[in-house]
DNA sequence: TATTCATACTTGACACTGTCTAGTACAATT
DNA sequence: AATTGTACTAGACAGTGTCAAGTATGAATA
């Protein structure tokens, strides 16, 4: 139990928010330990107390990435009864209202997925909602080396997407008059169509 | 004409290569003026010489990465009869052989494309050839507002598959028996069978 | 041939970074 | 009252990007 600071009710959480601001804003890069500490109006050594270090600080906030994705997603597969439409757009949506967690959590090499055990942990688990998605889209995907496959191709979509969207330069390709919402929203008609085409008529 | 330096033939060079080696090993994030200096055994300023700064490397970097790309995904789309799956092989196999310049290049905040006219112009010559790519593979898409749509799923596709192999943790959740080329065989496979379906029964 | 001049560097300095090492203030425990 | 652990602060160090100033070298000019 950490006995609160006279300084500031959670100074942990004041760290976070104010890494969590610095890389929606400018990326992960710009993430300084100084100025999250000038931010957070602490001393510049005062976040190793809370975080190892730099990465620990990354690590921490992708797992709080993965955690929140997984619900959300999970929530939206659950009530959903067009659940390609609406996952999609939910992947879509959590990019760019959680841009800075997003920015961490699938930049494997500093999300800490490999080298720390907490961020591992939730990473899986927002993959296993992920092939939940995939089963729920198609059923008949088996177990077999292809199974793969379809979750693959569902994943790479809504993920190319919404990292061309946020980072990348699709959102500077759009013409002034069609809006990123409508783009994902006839993005996801077109690829349920499809599908359902296809299921209608396999193999 | 640049005199050549009595030390080394192609200084210029020499720092793109040292640059994009330790890109491709540790991601741009790890890319240091100085050590890029050292590997390329000149002094810690001698690259301000042939680059204003970090990110006048970096935007060097990406904009011969478009240029390779485009030129590699116009000899593709040319001589294919299967051009959706080749084109998605070629994407995810360029980024493959040139992770340096792939990581660079669709980092929007680091690639240059919105400060260095010239990567603007190799970028926006890519897309291009991507557009050309996308109204190949179906030939009915329009003009309207809808023109991106298909181009989009597609590059979304590529781009998603792509960066969940290169940075993120697709390459970590595939078993064993599945190899990284047969995955993206299998992708380009199956998008190939639903594209012909669904363009064998529009609306 | 002697002088000028731009090119291609090197060297030195500065502010800033992450992080190591020492501290200090204070609450809870003994 | 003494000890201990938590949550910090302060100082120092090596490494970074980049600015400013100096130097060697080859070409152009006088």
């Amino acid at each position: 139990m950490p006995p609160k600071s006279p300084d500031h009710p959670d100074v942990k959480r004041a760290v976070l928010d104010a890494a969590i601001a610095i890389i929606a804003a400018d990326g992960p890069d710009a993430l300084s330990m100084r100025e999250v500490a000038r931010r957070a109006d602490i001393s510049h050594q005062a976040p190793y107390h809370h975080f190892a270090d730099r990465a620990g600080i990354l690590a921490a906030i992708s797992e709080e990435g993965y955690r929140a994705f997984a619900v959300e997603f999970r929530q939206t597969l659950a009530s959903s009864t067009d659940p390609l439409a609406d996952c999609l757009r939910t992947y879509v949506r959590f990019a760019m209202r959680h841009r800075g967690h997003f920015k961490v959590m699938f930049r494997s090499d500093i999300c800490g997925v490999e080298t720390h055990e907490h961020t591992r942990a939730a990473a899986d688990d927002a993959f296993l909602a992920l092939l939940d998605f995939a089963a729920r889209v198609s059923p008949r995907t088996g177990t077999g080396p292809d199974a793969l496959t379809l979750p693959t191709i569902l994943w790479s979509q809504a993920h190319g997407l919404a990292t061309l969207l946020i980072d990348g330069p699709l959102a500077r390709k759009l013409p002034p008059e069609v809006s990123v919402d409508a783009l994902v929203d006839s993005v996801a008609a077109m690829i349920s169509r499809m599908m359902d085409m296809s299921a209608a008529r396999p193999r």
